[in-house]
DNA sequence: CGGCTTTGACCCGCGC
DNA sequence: GCGCGGGTCAAAGCCG
């Protein structure tokens, strides 16, 4: 944990229409800090997977331009299974998701791929 | 009772 | 060389 470089990391910010920060994915991240940015009124919260195995980072901050969107970017991937998720099926697989996330699909809509 | 959350302070790297 | 920003960690408290 010394730097983020971009090496073999799985880098996304998604750019999502919500009015809470904190938008459950299907995985329990554990919030281990707060910071405000100073080119922004708006404050960054820093998110850790509460799965062991899982080096998977989230960062989320607000839009400085458009308070009702919201910048998610995660860092990493998933090591373990869905917590509280049911099982894999390719008929209802995208239901699933969504069900969890209904903020996901409108993620979906506007992916704002923003890696390296 | 357990688990999770919150805030502050500290540290490091890089830029100029 | 110095400053600033960004990022992380720890402890405590509270809630379900």
């Amino acid at each position: 944990m010394k730097k983020m470089k971009v090496d073999g990391g799985s880098k996304i910010a998604f750019r999502t229409k919500s009015e809470v920060d904190i938008l459950d994915d299907g995985y329990k991240w554990r919030k281990y800090g707060k910071k405000s940015v100073k080119t922004s009124p708006n404050m960054r919260n820093y998110y850790h997977c509460s799965a062991e195995g899982c080096p998977v980072k989230k960062r989320v901050e607000r839009d400085g331009e458009d308070n009702r969107y919201v910048i998610t970017t995660y860092d990493g991937v998933h090591n373990h299974m869905r917590p509280g998720i049911v099982y894999f099926d390719p008929l209802n697989t995208s239901y699933r998701s969504i069900s969890f996330s209904p903020a996901i699909v409108d993620c979906s809509k506007q992916v704002n791929h923003i890696i390296n």
